[in-house]
DNA sequence: TGATTTGGTGTTAGCGCTATCAAAAGCACT
DNA sequence: AGTGCTTTTGATAGCGCTAACACCAAATCA
């Protein structure tokens, strides 16, 4: 018998990885208890034992095991979020935002692309749900039953992020899309154009854009008038979308006065097309954008658009996660963030 | 006594949130064990056995618990990925492309900012190593003596990218930012032009860019030149930035020939500008972005740029760590992938 | 026929941590 | 000295899962 049960178990528990947390404490001369409190609570730990605790956590580089942690005390410090694409710069900029300051709270954040998907979005929520995560980050308010139920049964804080114009399931950050759709709306009728055109992603996909276009619509509808053309893009739509979107709008009617895209990529890559053509903008065809994205303002004439305080949204969006978890905030709640028209050379 | 410790222990495991394995177990007539398998190999479970298992999975909702089972098994199915900024969209792009693959192996990704600092990258490591991820992607290859240790300590397989030109601790997945810098110098020359200026990050923040810089200098040596100006923006440099470097290398030298801008977005908004002034680019000044981003063949006239396969570092880095976890791979290895000169309008 | 292998399943003992309670130590006050 | 209080520390029993092994029946072999 040169191999006891023990000996063996030994060697696995050392294979595993190394320094536990009661080797801190006996090298403390504690219990690990104390050393575990010093970690997370170390205003109950007399300053000397702190100390003594503290030095030995450095000496053996002793990092503790969130797994374990998690485990005993049901709080995992993970927040999860789900985006449609982290190549829109939308959705990276907010995300950029959710991560900074969870980071500052020492949360982890974990990334998920739904690509505009309710179905990979569903996937994507019972995976996560896996890892318990204390908050959920989710982009717009389309999602599957099965993907609310999951979430409603986990009871952890969902806030939804983009969409003001939909109940939301738990709390919401977001702008009013349809509201964004009727400024445009406005600016063009102010200008006296008539001949209006939307480009945006397809209907089935991009619920937000669809609320665009409706506050578009509803704003002509109220001058007897109505979009001369609807173009739908299936996304993710790349800059060069904005050509093509500018073509299928000239093809369907040639006398278009003004396009409203649904994001800056597009409307940029039209615009600049417009010049190399030598459609003249905005006397020809007035262009407005959606997201006041990097060049709106440097590109000639420069473009009018929406602006959308995305930064602003992941703040608020991070923000809403750790108020829900230390209690200061409880029940549901909406916040709706404000849109600016910028009004530019292209419109 | 109304309340033993069994009852009260009892309702703690209750309320900390649901169905366990044990459940499933009972449900399905079988042990955990039997349930264990038909999640992670169920091709050792007989098919009757399985089907009962699956259907009390479905009937209970049961949703595994990855902490336990990290715990158990050492495996946390995270990849930790530190940029410097998820604003940058080369980094977004990279991510984006990284949780792509890794999604579809269930890894789940999360994600922290160095912001452009090696201490804060090294608290990252720190704090994600809590969390037992069976692989880090990192970018560049300057980090602190404490980040090495502690990776190497944690044996997990390391990738860093974006950095070709110097050595990795493990595996490396990078392009050459040296030889970028000489074949733009190489390009520059061939034009005749020779008063040449750099505009890029700073010298302690931004090191692939210095290194962009050094083959620039390297090759304008060997023809007995020097760079007429070279430029330091404080990183994150916003789009706007690329008018602040212009100025600067106009006041530097009014005479400059041509610019090498560390970032399209800083080349475009230049660019965008000089056609404001009514500065001729490229006879007057002809300038090269790096990146090929996205408006980089639209601005007017065309952006030369050096184009870098992002989704192909992503793409790369997320398998470098599959491979090295499947142990397909085991070493260290370095994979340099290739860069391209587009030769547009503007140089 | 018995010996051996194979496939399928169950039993046991942790993984590394924290919640909970108990207890000890220190202090002020009667 | 005894009482009640606060502050500090420790012992114990899990958290939910899987690794390792044990076991049993059926299949295969000599």
């Amino acid at each position: 018998m040169s191999e006891t049960p023990e000996k063996r178990l030994r060697s696995r528990r050392l294979s595993s990885g190394g320094v536990r947390m009661v080797d801190v404490a006996r090298r403390a001369g504690t219990s690990t208890q104390t050393v575990s409190r010093v970690l997370s609570r170390p205003e109950l730990v007399a300053d000397e034992t702190r100390k003594l605790v503290e030095q030995a956590i450095r000496d053996l580089n002793y990092i503790p095991n969130s797994a374990a942690r998690l485990l005993a005390s049901s709080v995992s410090h993970i927040v999860a979020v789900i985006i449609p694409s982290l190549s829109a710069t939308v959705y990276a900029q907010e995300v950029h935002h959710i991560v900074r300051v969870l980071e500052e709270h020492s949360f982890s954040v974990v990334i998920g692309h739904s690509d505009y998907s309710e179905l990979r979005e569903e996937r994507l929520v019972q995976s996560f749900l896996e890892r318990r995560p204390d908050g959920f980050i989710l982009t717009g308010t389309q999602h599957t039953d099965l993907t609310r139920q999951l979430l409603r049964n986990s009871g952890v804080p969902v806030v939804e992020t983009f969409d003001g114009d939909n109940a939301a399931m738990d709390t919401s950050i977001g702008f009013s899309n349809f509201e964004a759709g009727r400024r445009v709306a406005e600016l063009f009728l102010s200008r006296g154009l008539t001949r209006i055109a939307y480009v945006g992603g397809r209907r089935d996909q991009d619920f937000r854009s669809n609320a665009r276009f409706d506050g578009l619509r509803s704003r002509l509808n109220e001058e007897g008038l109505a979009p001369v053309a609807r173009v739908e893009l299936t996304l993710p739509m790349p800059a060069g979308d904005g050509v093509r979107g500018l073509d299928r709008v000239l093809a369907i009617d040639p006398l278009t006065q003004a396009i409203f895209f649904s994001a800056d990529n597009l409307a940029i890559s039209a615009l600049l097309e417009c010049n190399r053509r030598g459609i003249r903008v905005p006397e020809q065809l007035a262009i407005c954008g959606f997201g006041n994205y990097d060049f709106a303002d440097a590109v000639v004439p420069s473009l009018t658009t929406v602006s959308v305080p995305f930064e602003e949204i992941g703040v608020l969006a991070a923000n809403a996660i750790l108020a829900r978890l230390d209690g200061t905030t409880k029940g549901p709640s909406q916040t709706i963030v404000p849109l600016q028209l910028l009004r530019r050379g292209s419109a």
